[in-house]
RNA sequence: CCAGAUUAUCGGUUGGCCGCACGUCUUAAUAACAGAAGAUGUGAGGAAAGUCCGGGCAGCAAAGGGAAGAACAGUCGCUAACGGCGACCGGGCGUGAGCCUAGGGAAAGUGCCACAGAGACCAAACCGCCUUAGAUUCGAGGUAAGGGUGAAAAGAGUAGGGUAAGAGCCUACAGCGCCAGAUAGUGAUAUCUGGGUGAAAGGUAAACCCUGUUCGCUGCAAGGAGAUGGAUUCUAGAGGCCUAAAGCCUUAAGCGUCCCGCUAAGAAGGAUUCAUCAUAUAAAUCCGCUCGAUCCUGCAGGCAACUUCAGGACUAGAUAGAUGGCCAACUAAAACAGAACCCGGCUUACGGAUAAUCUGGCAGU
RNA sequence: CGGGGAUUGGCGCAGUUGGCUAGCGCGCCGCGUUUGGGACGCGGAGGUCGGAGGUUCGAGUCCUCUAUCCCCGA
């Protein structure tokens, strides 16, 4: 779990990444970023709909992963970023860390934030 | 041993490493706030779910009467309350342990009962039976025992009498209902006795309706919170009768459907606005926010639901939302599923594990 | 947190106060017509009314529970 320092929400601050930002995709996650000179550390926020999965349960368990992957490259991203990712698939939940891990990293690589 | 019935408990655990939220302490010296590091404590459910009921709490000035509307419906109890729970009664199912039960009123009224059938609810004659005429057709009349139709046919069975043929038409016995009484029970009700008692009263109220009981509305996105000093205005209006006041009449406004009725507070409160300070626009704070009809243990009362008393405990409080990841062991860790103001229920989902009591069957002693 | 609605052949919809065999349009299949196709004409198949239980003689319709989807308010 991400310290909450690292995570970031309301209306006015996700318009502004999403106006500004640049989008990376893939088959089940797209990542937004825009650079923040306000800060000197990232900050990430995940959404996912009511849509993809119904229960709880499981959208907090892909939640917790995604924060959990982006922890493990804590000290790789350096300068002010937000960074938002959307996730359009439930499979996420039943993946293995490393999966997911390597997932977010091919992301982050292609928007050379890493 | 096999097949069941009921009830209760559990809902991964242990160790190591990395990490999250909140509280406390230390670094710590400070007027206050914010932040950092370290240590330490605590951290989702039996359904947290669906939002189907009931309450607390908050606001609507207060929450009065009636109508309308809605919900409920055996009896007695439990409860803060309930449409919930317990025990019992009646009815139904099961060999049984047990299970199910929206279970007031159809002798206040209205509606509906398709098709079939002669007739579907103040009865009626299709077939049959009987009388009439010489007679089998046809006609007139009698007859509700028998047949047929239908979910249901007027709704008292058996025997005897009676008759042209029949029929509670009459009698006896039995059943049902009604009335009266006795016994048992708080009661629903059960059992029994009596009657110069009745033949009326089909079904449907999860059709309208009647009777009884309960309910004001909105919901934590409720609701509340800057400091100091001024200004204006409102807190029951408007019109009429009357010289005026009081009073009366008419008509507005509010009480979140309508009518009646009511309309508080002047040392108080609201609204608008100005100045200075404080604060934010990549933000969005604080209170409400968790000590409560709370939980655990024991004793006592009660068949039980539950309650009195005594002792002990403090046990999530986040705010885009905290419980996650990896490794090892336990045969395997896999079910349904994530607190969002708080409680009491109901309903639905759920891999499995354990215990107790009871029932039926088979075998052995 | 609160409120409202929908679910009926493959698709889009009717079904009124419970009643006779649940209809309509498009689509589908077969035959006819045409040199062939379309259009047209004739005929036909396809439904247990989202699921479970109840009331009733009888339920798509009434009642209870439940599933999925859509919309609205703060």
């Amino acid at each position: 779990m991400l310290n909450r320092a690292h995570r970031f929400h309301g209306r006015t601050s996700l318009n502004r990444a999403y106006k500004y930002g640049k989008t990376v995709r893939s088959q089940l996650l797209t990542l937004k970023f825009a650079p923040n000179p306000k800060r000197t550390g990232y900050r990430a926020a995940v959404v996912i709909s009511r849509k993809i999965n119904k229960s709880s349960v499981t959208r907090n368990r892909i939640r917790r992963k995604i924060y959990e992957t982006i922890r493990q490259y804590d000290k790789q991203i350096e300068g002010g970023f937000d960074l938002i990712f959307n996730v359009y698939s439930d499979e996420i939940a039943n993946m293995d860390i490393n999966q997911v891990s390597d997932l977010i990293g091919v992301l982050l690589k292609q928007a050379k934030i890493i």
